[in-house]
Order: structure tokens, then C-alpha cells, then sequence
DNA sequence: CAAATAGTTTACGTTAACGTAAAGGTAAGG
DNA sequence: CCTTACCTTTACGTTAACGTAAACTATTTG
């Protein structure tokens, strides 16, 4: 039964205490309270994480909110869980065109790499 | 000699006229004129390619710019190399990330579509 | 030749994702 | 008891990346 306080979170995810209320206010995140005071769970924790991987792929706050929807229980209607599937599949399709890029941006930093290696040997040692 | 038109680029890449000429505007891209109109060179065009490519893997206009300056000549400075080459290492350990998150992803995603189509299977036909 | 189409500049508006400051409550330690 | 270190709410400010509208020019086409 981990309990993490908001400022733990701050500090292993790198990012301020203002972010963490942010994403309570718009509704990603909704920690219980011991009093006034925030108290997160290890689920509040995960949920920071996929936050913050999100993030990291360039996806909005509600993209996000989205594609952590997916992983929730409580989807028991039918219509929902089709709507889930083609999600997943865009999903799916953005997160290929992003692998492509990446393998092609690290080509090109590799070809760079090289080319200023190159550029140092010639031209290195004036 | 290819030559395009801003609208010709911006139906090919699905962007309006108004985000190509922004880029304009903060120095990203700088098509030669025909009187009053912008005319847009294969290089231009390309320049245009990689800052939607970074945008797609969520970097600012600002970090593209960093990047496609990598791929340009007149970088004779040996400090200003060493400089790249930095930069380039910090790409690669950023996107090398991406790579990790992307593919964790996509693991998220098989394991939702397959709790969905499993849901559908026992609950689909009420 | 009038209307549609494509181009231009200028400039204010908008949204997301927080930053930052103000003002205050609570609990531990010297 | 007072400082230090947390926590809180409220609320206005900021930046990036365009959107949107106005007002105008130039070219093509029925």
C-alpha cells in the first residue's frame, strides 16, 4: 500500500509540484486527501508515469487521457469497447509513422555525426 | 530545378498557408520571391519535410531548427563541431528514449485490444 | 469584364500547459 | 516560540504555434 506525497512524485519524475495539480485540474489525476493534503496512491503514480511517457511521444494532456482510459475497467459496453479498438488502432498507426521518423532523424544524426568527425580530422589540428 | 507554390506544399504536407509562412516568419524557412510571391525550392521543401517530421516526434519549432542546421555546410568552426556533436548525442539519447516509450506503447496497446476483443467474445452477443 | 482563385501583409485572437506570485495552514526541531 | 519545510488555494501571467479576419493585388476563366 505505497503512499507517495506530492513532492516524492515531483522529485522521481522530475517535474514541479505545479504540474502534478495541474493534471488534477483537469481531471488525469485524482488523488485522495488526508485532510487538506494530497495523498497518491501506486495507481495516482502509474497514471503520473504514462502521463509523463506521453508527453514524451509529443502527445497532448488529451491524447493522454485517452489512451490511459484504455487500460481502465468499467468499459463493459459493447459499443465503447469497438470504439476502443479502432482507438487503438490509430493509436497504432501514429506510433508507426513516429518509429519511421525516429529511425530516419537517427540515420540523418548519424550521417551528421560523421560528416563533422570527418570535418574535424581535415580540419581539426590548424 | 523544382520550384513549388505555398500552396502546392501545403497541400502536399496538409498544412495551411498560414503554419508554412510562420515558419517564415521565425526564420525556419526562406523561399526566394517572384515579384511579391514565394517561390519555394526542392531544398526549401525539404527543409519544410524535416520540421514536420520533428513536430510529429514532439519537438518545438526551435529544436528542429537546431537540427536541421546540423545538415548544413559552412560549419568550418572546429568548436562549433564539437558543439554538434554534443547536440547530436543529446538527440540520439532523447530519441533513443521515444524508442523505449514508443515500444512500451504499443505493448500497452496489444494488451488493451486483447482485454477488448476477449470482452467483446464473452459480453458481445447480449 | 466580372467573378473566381491564389497570392500578399498586418495584426489581433486563441489554446495548451504550465509559471509565478500572493496569502495562508500545519507540523517538527532547536 | 519561532523558523524551516512542507502543504494548500486562488488567480493572473506567459510562451509556442498557429487561427482568423481584414484589406488588398494579380491572374485566369466562363
Amino acid at each position: 500500500m505505497a503512499e507517495y506525497s506530492i513532492s516524492q512524485l515531483s522529485k522521481e519524475f522530475d517535474v514541479t509540484t505545479r504540474t502534478i495539480r495541474h493534471y488534477e485540474e483537469i481531471g488525469l489525476l485524482s488523488p485522495a486527501r488526508r485532510g487538506q493534503t494530497r495523498v497518491y496512491s501506486a495507481a495516482d503514480r502509474i497514471r503520473l508515469k504514462l502521463i509523463l511517457r506521453g508527453k514524451r511521444l509529443g502527445l497532448s494532456l488529451d491524447d493522454s487521457r485517452d489512451i490511459i482510459d484504455m487500460y481502465e475497467p468499467g468499459k463493459t459496453n459493447v459499443d465503447q469497447l469497438k470504439k476502443l479498438i479502432d482507438a487503438i488502432q490509430a493509436q497504432r498507426t501514429k506510433l508507426n509513422q513516429q518509429l519511421d521518423d525516429i529511425t530516419n532523424l537517427l540515420k540523418d544524426l548519424n550521417q551528421a555525426e560523421t560528416d563533422c568527425i570527418e570535418s574535424l580530422k581535415t580540419n581539426g589540428q590548424k
